[in-house]
RNA sequence: GCGCCCGUAGCUCAGUGGAUAGAGCAACCGCCUUCUAAGCGGUCGGUCGGACGUUCGAAUCGUCUCGGGCGCGCCA
């Protein structure tokens, strides 16, 4: 139990259960104590009091328990400032050390079974730098679910069916027939030759001539998706699932949820053409589900795509959808309504687009321009780390800019390294010692040692001090993190804690000629080591030794 | 026109209804004979787009308004 719950316990006792919820927060201002309640103006209202009279009351209830609170302030309209003691709060580091490379993750607790499904992209061509953004963003919250305890499961549905799918054929072909030295009238809406061309060439290389349209398409389609596959994967981006969209054709799961649709009389035809009465259920207009020459539309594929997931048992689906798809959720949940199933249980993340800096420029990204900007290209120049902290690092409700100067830099102006200084530094202090050491035994973590930690000049204090509440904040980071979907705060989070270690670091010399003073401090350095590392792998960045 | 998202320092962005709104970059000034200077300290920089409302208290919630992005296909 953290320091804030006991405190939050403590006044929930005080106030004989009269509060509906107790917020006990950690004040912005130092000068405010480590922890603070708003309590008393809460009560305030209901019990036609002064809020500065029930704070005191309050304040009188607790402050003979001294173990766990040094001092209560009582500040201007009514707020309680609490000063932990030094007791408590080392007593609070000690989980790090029993929870170690679990420490931050709930523990013990096993919640729903939740669906995250993301990417999702056509197997038509390169994934652009939006893709990695989804992709950066899905997979830290499948590792962030997960640690909050969640049963996870991840998977990328491949829209290997349709149009698309058509035009990629048809593309395929032409630029098969060019290289022929045949004359090919190139369609509007074939795709860039440029983006297609290399991957035909390496099917052709490979395959046995001569080759069927049919054949090639399926080849490069099969070859596209497996490079995705595999440039995802060089940024830690994996699949628990890869689910075909055309299974869905072939095992009449899309058939079977039209009849049902039927049934359900939310269908009509008009124009030769079927379709949902989406806006019975909110939307902005009907949709088609049966074009007029018999074809399926996404959307008759996507309802069915999402009753498989809940018939396998998923409690919650988590899709992740680029922001210029918003305006299919709607007739997405419209048609689960209408089936009968709680729409609600599905919960879409979107993504807004990147855009991109170039030269100080801001561009949009767009495919006639040629400005579109590859994850390989990216990828390949600023290396896995750096790629997924950039676009993990804002909000996946922001739209951002990606600086493709400065990711490409490497250098300290890349955020990333500060973190990942931060653990290297650590592990930097461990070699020292033990070179200097080598017969120690690393057993530190005591209480009666820790103490130590604490009690030194005013100025070492203070930096020692927010070094650990910062520490103790990293469960509760996870857990809201996990709450508001955001993995972007666990970023957040670790670079203030960066920023407390080395503020830490140049004031504190770890190892000292004071046998307890050092081997404290090298159980602090070990504890920060845990929540770095910890929070790194919720974003899938290494924590690299040495730098 | 309607719907979704956004508007915070020169730039990129943080900020679970709390107290004096924070980083990084850029600019300027300092700090390496001791654990990595990929670091630390300092200066400069803000009517949190605007108005009204709810509240003891609003960057945060509500309404309106202005500005930007996206969407409103028998494409996905």
């Amino acid at each position: 139990m953290s320091y804030k719950q006991k405190i939050q316990s403590e006044i929930k006792n005080a106030v004989n259960g009269l509060a509906v919820e107790i917020i006990v927060e950690k004040p912005r201002q130092k000068e405010h104590g480590d922890a603070a309640t708003n309590i008393a103006m809460v009560l305030a209202k209901s019990q036609k009091k002064n809020p500065l009279d029930i704070a005191n009351e309050i304040k009188e209830k607790l402050k003979a328990n001294t173990t766990l609170i040094s001092s209560i302030d009582i500040a201007k309209p009514g707020f309680l400032n609490f000063t932990v003691s030094d007791s408590a709060l080392i007593e609070s580091l000690m989980d790090v050390y029993t929870l170690r490379e679990n420490y931050g993750y709930v523990q013990n607790e096993v919640k729903e079974k939740i669906l995250v499904e993301y990417v999702s992209a056509n197997p038509t061509g390169d994934l652009h730098l939006g893709h990695g953004r989804q992709a950066v963003i899905g997979s830290c919250l499948v590792n962030l679910l997960s640690k909050a305890g969640y049963k996870l499961s991840s998977e990328f549905y491949i829209n290997d069916y349709g149009e698309q799918i058509a035009k990629l054929s048809e593309t395929s072909w032409a630029i098969y027939e060019k290289s022929n030295g045949k004359e090919v009238i190139w369609s509007e809406d074939f795709y860039p030759e440029e983006g297609i061309s290399p991957y035909v060439k390496k099917v052709l290389e490979k395959a046995s001539l001569p080759i069927t349209k049919e054949e090639l398409g399926e080849k490069v389609k099969a070859f596209i998706l497996e490079s995705q596959k595999e440039l995802l994967s060089s940024c830690q981006v994996t699949f628990d699932q890869w689910f075909s969209e055309t299974s869905l054709h072939k095992n009449k799961a899309v058939e079977e949820v039209l009849k049902r649709l039927k049934e359900k009389n939310v269908t009509y035809e008009k124009e030769g053409a079927l379709w949902f009465k989406a806006e019975e259920f909110g939307d902005v207009r009907d949709r088609v589900l049966i074009r007029s020459d018999k074809r399926p539309t996404y959307l008759l594929a996507d309802i069915a795509y999402h009753i498989d997931k809940i018939n396998r048992g998923f409690k919650k689906l988590v899709t992740v959808w680029g922001a210029d798809h918003h305006g299919q959720e709607v007739s997405l949940k419209g048609g689960l309504k209408a089936l009968g199933y709680d729409s609600e249980i599905l919960e879409i993340v979107f993504v807004q687009l990147v855009s991109l800096k170039q030269h100080g420029q801001e561009v949009k990204m767009s495919k006639r321009a040629g400005t579109v900007i590859t994850v390989d290209e990216v990828l390949s120049e600023v290396g896995p780390d750096a790629f997924r902290y950039f676009l993990i690092e804002s909000h996946s409700n922001n739209r951002m800019v990606f600086d493709i100067d400065l990711a490409k830099k490497q250098d300290k102006d890349n955020p990333v390294y500060y973190i990942q200084y931060a653990h290297a530094r650590c592990c930097s202090i461990f070699r020292q010692y033990k070179e200097l050491n080598p017969e120690e035994k690393f057993d530190f973590d005591n209480p009666e040692l820790l103490i130590n930690l604490l009690k030194v000049d005013k100025e070492e204090r203070s930096a020692t001090k927010d070094l650990i509440l910062k520490i103790l904040d990293f469960p509760e980071e996870v857990v809201l993190a996990a709450k508001n979907r955001a993995p972007n705060r666990i970023a957040n989070y670790l670079k203030e804690l960066a920023g407390d270690f080395h503020q830490f670091y140049t004031i504190c010399r770890v190892i000292t000629k004071d046998p307890n003073l050092t081997k404290s401090r090298l159980a602090l350095v070990e504890a920060l080591e845990i929540t770095i590392s910890n929070g790194l792998c919720i974003l899938g960045i290494t924590a690299p030794e040495s730098m």
